[in-house]
DNA sequence: GTGGTCTAGACCACG
DNA sequence: GTGGTCTAGACCACC
């Protein structure tokens, strides 16, 4: 399902929310359905139960997933969070674009990847 | 000069590199310009001398700065790191666009905001 | 006629309880009305007989409903709860009281509250 | 500093979350002063460092203090939680106000107990 | 079997 | 010495 990279140097359970986050922003993991338990995804990633019990716990403060008791833990329903995923990515083109405004690099070369990125992902 | 935030959980020769860098790049510092000694930094912000130095070898490696032993620490011209800078920016560019392609925001709302800094930044 | 949620980290028999405690105090449920058995309750929510089993228990420990063996379970007279519940919740109104009064919140917002509140439900 | 009761039955780092906020909160604790290490607090508290480790980090992510690595925990400005304290405390407010409305407890009986609060605590 | 909490003990990064 | 991460192993509540 997902792969720990021994070589990124963020905490382990870092790295798993951000994978999870991932899956299911894209939408591989549908809304409802169950992730692995805590132990099974451990024994899976050959790391410690709490380390995934951490990852779950973050992602649903989050709002990504929700957890129920004795059953397992389940993929959220976007309303809970796309609008706050999206505010966060706004925030970060915000920036990065003041970035490259102060590198004297033209709107129209910007435009131009938008316009290549944009119909690269319709296909 | 700079200031360090102690609520930044990075390391803090990260921080003074990275602020560092931002002077450089904006062009608050001159090309050739010397840069505060490692010492007198190191008082400024009342952190270790040898956070400095760390820092400014790794902005020496990234090319923006250049050291004249036993003269101090100057800026580099910016034909050292510009094409660099840009080409990190654009890919990380690249990136958050691909990510909010994800979460379907249209080129439209993208293109207002470029123009909304890019003309707020001529003032 | 009650719904669990899922989301809801309680456990899910303290969930039964307040749902059912909520109707009756609100008047949904009238006294001396019978509620649905046990069996079908638990078929409805598609939960465990036992979770309904034990909300009924505590239910009938505090006075809201009673039960009648072989003939199911009613909704109590409120001369049974209706002081607790006045003193429970007029405890909890001092409590939050004096934290609202910790974070220098003015006597004319609260009332100002108090109004609106009163005048919606008034409708 | 503070106590744990083992008759509560919620998990540890709640109540030491719970109780160290109150202390901030009322202003036993000034902004910027410093809080027990981690360890010291577990010793003193005689529970296992994690459990405080994880109150700490909690206290953290809900900006009620701030971490420094290798120098220790620090109260963070109020500016970072009176808004959201003040927030969920409303909130709070409004939902047992509808609660005590149902119960037909009158708007004149709520105010004379507000004055009786606000009095008190002014001495 | 599921998640949740707690302990004990280890190692690391930082200053 | 400080916080941060991770492991191993235990026990609990809920279903």
């Amino acid at each position: 399902m997902i792969q720990i990279d021994y070589q990124d140097k963020r905490p382990l359970y870092e790295q798993v929310i951000e994978k999870l986050q991932n899956l299911i922003v894209i939408g591989v993991l549908d809304i409802d359905s169950k992730l692995p338990s805590v132990r099974n995804l451990a024994i899976d990633l050959s790391i410690n139960p709490n380390t995934i019990q951490r990852a779950y716990q973050e992602l649903e403060r989050m709002g990504f997933i929700y957890t129920v008791k004795g059953r397992g833990n389940f993929v959220a329903s976007d309303t809970q969070w796309r609008n706050t995923e999206k505010d966060n990515k706004l925030k970060d083109f915000k920036e990065i674009l003041n970035q490259l405004n102060r590198l004297s690099i033209s709107k129209e070369e910007l435009c131009d990847i938008i316009e290549e990125i944009y119909s690269k992902e319709e296909i």
